[in-house]
DNA sequence: ACTCTCCATGATACAATATAACATAACTGA
DNA sequence: TCAGTTATGTTATATTGTATCATGGAGAGT
């Protein structure tokens, strides 16, 4: 975990990102634990540490992190996770378990198998499944 | 579209569901945009019409159209479209047009190709995908 | 007819999540 | 030095979603 958190650190020096205490700290946040964590619990998490605490605050570190591939938000559960694969562009398949809330980024999945196929993978029961695509439909592709 | 209505009339005689009035009119309200709507944007259309607009009106008349399949919500936009495939289990895929907000909902397409397929499909510029299963993690199935 | 239960609605209050807007500070390059 | 850029500080507020308790109506069984 401290190796990924190099990792980060290494990759921002290397592209020219602004890896400050701040986003640095709510990465450690997210990593310590494996399930999605809201904004608001980071904020506590924050205070404690003696970080300042208003909203915002959290907001634009997560921004920073899910902006540059350091982390994910989980629509559903209005939380964020660290990710597996930082700095790679990448298709992420989030199984999200309503009992214990454990989130599980496979990333394998999502480019080989249709979801058919994921819904029926890795030990995971499947109960409901959605895909979101956000991008640009042909009429605003071509008016632009 | 008054097509559609009354084949969720008919659905919901079939299998004991109750199509009341509010229920009614927030599909219908769906049904005429191919854009997501809030639920506070329906509250006012609802208002509008002489309905009541606390908001527990808008999210029990959607809880009641999401879990009988006439309705989805998309979470990247906390806003729901009406279904094209009411009644029917389905895995959903959509479309969401970040100029135009406009959703399209592609059924199909989630059955049959990958995720990196449906990613440059249907003249749909894609510029970030998520998948988001829900259900039981298998440590909380053994469990169970 | 009575009343029990179920389901849907009415109504108030509030919780949880997220952003706008403006100020300050620190760095960087011309 | 000075303008431009990026990050943070701070206050206030917007947006989205729920908990809770009260009311009403429709059908089942007696």
């Amino acid at each position: 975990m401290e190796k990924r958190i190099l990792e980060a650190e290494r990759y921002c020096e290397r592209n020219g990102l602004n890896f400050t205490p701040v986003r640095k700290k709510v990465l450690q946040i997210l990593l310590e634990k494996s399930t999605a964590i809201g904004a608001y619990e980071i904020l506590d998490l924050l205070r404690k540490s003696g970080y300042k605490n208003q909203p915002p605050v959290a907001y634009r570190a997560l921004d920073f992190l899910v902006q540059n591939g350091f982390a994910h938000k989980i629509e559903h559960l209005n939380g964020f996770i660290g990710c597996n694969h930082p700095g790679k562009k990448h298709l992420p398949a989030f199984m999200i378990c309503r009992s214990c809330n454990t989130v599980a980024e496979d990333e394998a999945l999502a480019e080989k198998f249709t979801i058919g196929e994921i819904a029926s993978n890795a030990g995971f029961t499947v109960e409901n499944t959605m895909i979101e695509a956000r991008g640009l439909c042909s009429s605003c592709a071509s008016a632009e």
